[in-house]
DNA sequence: CCCGTTGTTAATCCGCTGTTAATCCTTCGG
DNA sequence: CCGAAGGATTAACAGCGGATTAACAACGGG
């Protein structure tokens, strides 16, 4: 999963995408509306978290530019803590939660991932597909309930698989969600994680779609 | 284990800094209602101790906007003796245990290990993990019955682990949880105390979760 | 002033990552 | 029906960066 954060503040800039990392994410940053904006429009971005207070072009803006453009990523937007107003505005802008800073990273953390399971159409924090099951918290992946250690490459590649069950997900589709600046595409990088989660959890969990790309689960109709 | 002092007289303040730092504890301060809830609401505790009898933003208040804002740490009011009508607010507040000024210090550190003990699920003042057992009434800790001479730090380190037994835990979180003030987190002092706890306790104590953390005791599923 | 604790630096080790290349398999044209 | 082309699989390997470890400097308490 991909993030963008928008965020002026060079300091908590870092620290967002330092947690963000962690967890697990690959992470665009951007400093101010302008490049948040082309970056937004541009690159395939999972989530997104905006902070409304920034220079230039303003977050609200930026949000309305790109709802009208119909980009319809989850929005999650950062606020001062009495400006009420903002979160009102934020949501009418098309913003999808909201939460007042100072915050705690955990929290914005949890945030995050409801944003990203309720983009998927999943309700529950657990993804169980074909025996594999994969718990979004804590980043523990385990097959018909036996624990399976997996490295942090290979839980995205399984973790963008899995938010998009049933789905042919093309190899460019899955290196433009699992990492941040654009990759060198000559290589077959996706082919040999594909290989090493096969040898992890069996060959018959992740099916071929010769010539389109790779699905986990039943095709969806 | 992190605790947040609250209270508005400096001279209990220190004190209530050097004894639970004497006991082990990392210790953030605060002294007004403001500070308070900016911290609680910013920096990862375990736990706080806090004074109701606070100027300008009152410790009720303070309380019931952290519940409000979802913050779940537990929290030990301090009252006035007779005040018994503050006790019974302050429960309905949140909080999770009180205590009549003036108090035993012995007092306090119990209730507080009850807290963090309740908190991170465990029954018993002793912690016991792979072999390892950890007193947290008197800090001891020993190996398969062999008492153990651990440092300060050491001692945190261990202890935030056990208290979250089966849990990867990492650098970050650690760090947070270990030191009151930011750090430099430019160097590796986490390994380094890993290294020592390893080197007293044995190499198959604290595991490694590569790229994610240390973790203690079987993960949990 | 001495000694144990703490934090830093730096060398080394080792697992992860991405590349190359060989091989297998499917498809399709002849 | 065969063979070539190209996509997919698989193994092997080199570079990188995280993790380990030792050694030392800084600090503070007795």
């Amino acid at each position: 999963m991909r993030i963008l954060v928008v965020e002026d503040e060079a300091r908590l800039r870092d620290q967002l995408r330092a947690a963000l990392e962690q967890a697990g994410y690959a992470v665009d940053t951007a400093a101010d509306g302008e490049q948040a904006h082309f970056i937004g429009s541009t690159e395939a971005c999972d989530a997104v978290v905006l902070d409304l207070g920034l220079p230039q072009l303003d977050g609200l803006s930026v949000l309305r530019r790109w709802r009208a453009d119909g980009f319809a990523m989850p929005v999650l937007i950062l606020t001062a803590r009495d400006a009420w107003h903002e979160k009102v505005e934020g949501m009418d802008a098309g913003a999808d939660d909201y939460l007042a800073k100072p915050f705690r990273m955990e929290e914005l953390l949890a945030r995050l991932r409801a944003l990203l399971r309720r983009a998927g159409g999943a309700a529950s924090a657990v993804l169980e597909i074909a025996g594999v099951s994969l718990d979004t918290r804590t980043a523990r992946v385990s097959l018909d309930g036996v624990p399976i250690k997996l490295t942090g490459h290979e839980y995205r590649v399984l973790s963008y698989l899995m938010h998009h069950a049933g789905a042919v997900v093309s190899r460019s589709e899955l290196i433009e969600h699992i990492y941040a600046q654009d990759y060198d595409r000559d290589s077959n990088t996706v082919e040999v994680f594909i290989r090493r989660l096969r040898a992890k959890l069996g060959d018959n969990v992740i099916a071929t779609e010769r010539g389109f790309g790779y699905r986990i689960g039943e095709p969806c109709a």
